[in-house]
DNA sequence: AAATATTTGTCCGTATGTATC
DNA sequence: TGATACATACGGACAAATATT
């Protein structure tokens, strides 16, 4: 039955999944049959079947729940932070410097769309990040903060494949950053004057502001 | 043993795993222990051990072969598209229109970059996709010409992270798009405007081609 | 409310194929 | 040519969670 040595099962099964998901054109919600219906179809055991099922769920696209069965889910812009997050590690710090960089051509690219759709829903909180970011101490939480700060600018874009990018570009530079010493006063500043040129909606100085966030993120690992 | 029943156990390990990996800093190359030490030492059962392991693999963290063991891969740009693409699919077309925003902002984002780091090799390159894409008839290679012309746009820019970036919002577009009806000669036309700046080595010019690239691309579904 | 069926969660044992020495 | 180490794959069994009647 296997003639087809070229492929381990699990990989075939894992392809042979997504095929099933797409072929169908299936929805967030929509049920895939039981493990048991599915390791019959494709003639693998069950237990090839739920390593490939498995993947799916870890990596989000499905979840499943005992005596219920398994669901599509719909877009998820966390998994990808995990996913990718590990793809990076141990590639070398320079990938810090290149999801930087990344970083800043996305929040550059759609500033005009974070300056026209914030509310003052997100303005409050971008005050209260700066808020906790003048008192926090510890570094993890520190960086969690920023990376926060960041992701409240651009809720209200609607674009939720920005927001994985984002998120997805931040846990990688939170693992390594964590590691160096950076000067906190001026990141608060950086931030500071982002948050009050969008208050004041002065579309310019939030530009120049960005401009400047990014423009000397490179060189605060070297100096301080 | 098991009073935390919060989690199940596969998720767990997976969680386990990736703090394995991360804690001591591993670095591609470097080997895993085998399944049933793993096993032994998180008090889980190989098959769960397993369920978490094969999603390294088939998200392309590690290699696994028999009578070898498992090895951390070096940085893979191409898993993240599977990864990122199920993930979209059933959420609407309107995960299009997000990720070619994405698009916009990176690739512009990175155009100084590109028009700095690209070789004679690169311009070779791009102008056997133009050529082929005038050729091109079939919608899903059409595409692929597509694609393939903006990887390869970005290919010395040195950024890994960008170019997984890229592709995952590539590998999305292309799910849907096949399923429009797209101006080809249009589509054409704007690449040739690039490859022609990019080779006169005119930024001003190439700026101007990226822009309108992009500024109609948002459109094509609608008239055509 | 209570019993029963369904479905996933978890474990074990065993046989096979493949690479290394 | 073994002998060993390791992943691959299968099947069965029971527990736990949920749904159904």
């Amino acid at each position: 039955m296997k003639n087809l040595k070229a492929k381990k099962l699990y990989l075939q099964v894992y392809d042979e999944l997504k095929k099933y998901i797409t072929l169908r054109s299936m929805r967030p919600g929509d049920k895939l049959p039981t493990e048991m219906e599915l390791s019959e179809s494709l003639g693998v055991s069950r237990n090839v079947l739920r390593e490939a099922i498995k993947t799916l769920e870890i990596t989000g696209v499905v979840s499943s729940k005992p005596g219920v069965g398994m669901v599509l889910n719909s877009f998820n812009s966390n998994f990808l932070s995990s996913c990718l997050f590990l793809n990076l590690i141990g590639d070398g710090v320079n990938l810090v410097e290149q999801s930087q960089e990344v970083r800043k051509a996305l929040e550059i690219g759609f500033a005009r769309k974070c300056f026209d759709t914030i509310t003052a829903e997100q303005l409050d909180k971008l005050e209260y990040y700066l808020n906790e970011m003048k008192k926090e101490d510890n570094v993890v939480d520190f960086y969690d903060l920023d990376s926060q700060f960041h992701r409240t600018m651009y809720e209200k874009a609607g674009n939720d494949v920005l927001s994985a990018f984002i998120d997805s570009a931040w846990s990688c530079e939170k693992y390594y950053r964590t590691r160096w010493i950076s000067n906190r006063e001026m990141t608060y500043e950086k931030h500071r004057r982002i948050y009050e040129a969008l208050r004041a909606k002065n579309y310019d100085a939030f530009m120049e502001a960005l401009q400047y966030h990014f423009e000397y993120s490179f060189k605060t690992k070297s100096n301080d």
